[in-house]
DNA sequence: TGCAAAGCGGACCTACGGTCCGTATTGTTA
DNA sequence: TAACAATACGGACCGTAGGTCCGCTTTGCA
């Protein structure tokens, strides 16, 4: 594939597409407020250029939330401890585990967005598959732990973001405390293996 | 608030409406794709009726899922054990919620419909609020245990509809090794409290 | 400078949830 | 059982939002 490159005021559209989005996001109450015709309006493009860009609205959600995510998954996957693949297991677990809840929680509308975009549910999408098969790989690295493969699931489970939204929002429970929680109930399971 | 008796055929038309968005939810592939126009005219009925009669769509899934959970419910509330009080809070976690995932895994499409329906979060679902209550209240009597309201969260998390669909529908898994995975999960949970 | 090719934009289409209101049914009173 | 309110019916209708189409413009190459 030459996959060649596209032409200038395409890549420009599409950087402006992509900040108006990230704004329109960000300064929302509800997501399925922002819609596809705002971005565009914000944008000051027409509707056919944001789709001939993004193809629907979970491809833009899903650049979008993979850019920003970007950082995290280099530091995971070639970063310095704790993050990075140096790190032990369980302690790199509490670390990815600690890094995905602060993302959710510094991007709280754009992936709360993506999550209830499209009627695909998100253990399709790859960068579930991918998160979810470094957790399993870590998880049957630690002596006498069981099951890991559904363990991934459920702590994943812990931080999706309607989870982090209702807890951080309705609760209003502050970042540190859904912190400190996460890390406690993360530690218990990561224990239990070991005893059970 | 008398609340009168509604007309004969009013009660009537309820019925053939619940019935036939029963039928219509247990056989298709994505809940989505059942609209409200299929269902009025699967009951026979005008959409004015169905609206009428249930609000909104949310207010018939609402409805739907309200009558079949409801005999759990009862279980869980007056029943006998495992799931009713008498039984010792360590059991009748693993029952309860046991028993939550059974009944998802017989109501895939319609649990499934009504947690994807609506922007609102299921969090704010007046029975989530309920089972959470419950499940907390458990957690918290078991001696040595903390932080149940997020552990509560946690263990619900671990059978939403979406991930059990996954499990269930994706991934192939067997009924009975996911609720296998689960009871161990959920074992190693309440055990790691009273050793951290 | 000329000319494809690539891209633009917004009118347009479709589908779905939800409303409205003229008509039909119910049930009550005599 | 006739008459009349109250209640309910049903499907035409509406608004909205995602997504498409195509005549026009911009770009980039020779």
């Amino acid at each position: 594939m030459p996959e060649r490159k596209p032409r200038k005021d395409a890549a420009r559209n599409r950087e402006t597409i992509f900040a108006a989005a990230d704004a329109l996001f960000a300064g929302c109450e509800d997501p399925n407020d922002v819609t596809m015709a705002d971005i565009a309006a914000a944008a000051g493009v027409g509707k056919g250029t944001l789709f001939r860009a993004f193809g629907d609205r979970a491809g833009l959600l899903r650049t979008l939330y993979a850019s920003r995510l970007e950082p995290i998954e280099q530091a995971v996957e070639a970063g310095p401890p704790p993050l990075g693949p140096a790190t032990p297991p369980q302690q790199r677990v509490l670390a990815v585990l600690d890094a995905t809840l602060c993302f959710k929680l510094d991007n709280r509308r754009l992936t709360l967005a993506l999550e209830d975009s499209g009627s695909t549910s998100p253990y399709q999408a790859e960068h579930y598959q991918r998160w979810h098969r470094l957790l399993r790989t870590m998880l049957e690295q630690i002596p006498g732990s069981t099951g890991g493969d559904f363990t991934a699931h459920v702590l994943l489970a812990a931080v999706r973001a309607d989870l982090v939204e209702y807890l951080a929002g309705q609760e209003g429970l502050p970042r540190e405390r859904i912190r400190a929680q996460l890390a406690d109930f993360t530690t218990g399971v990561l224990n239990s293996g070991s005893s059970g």
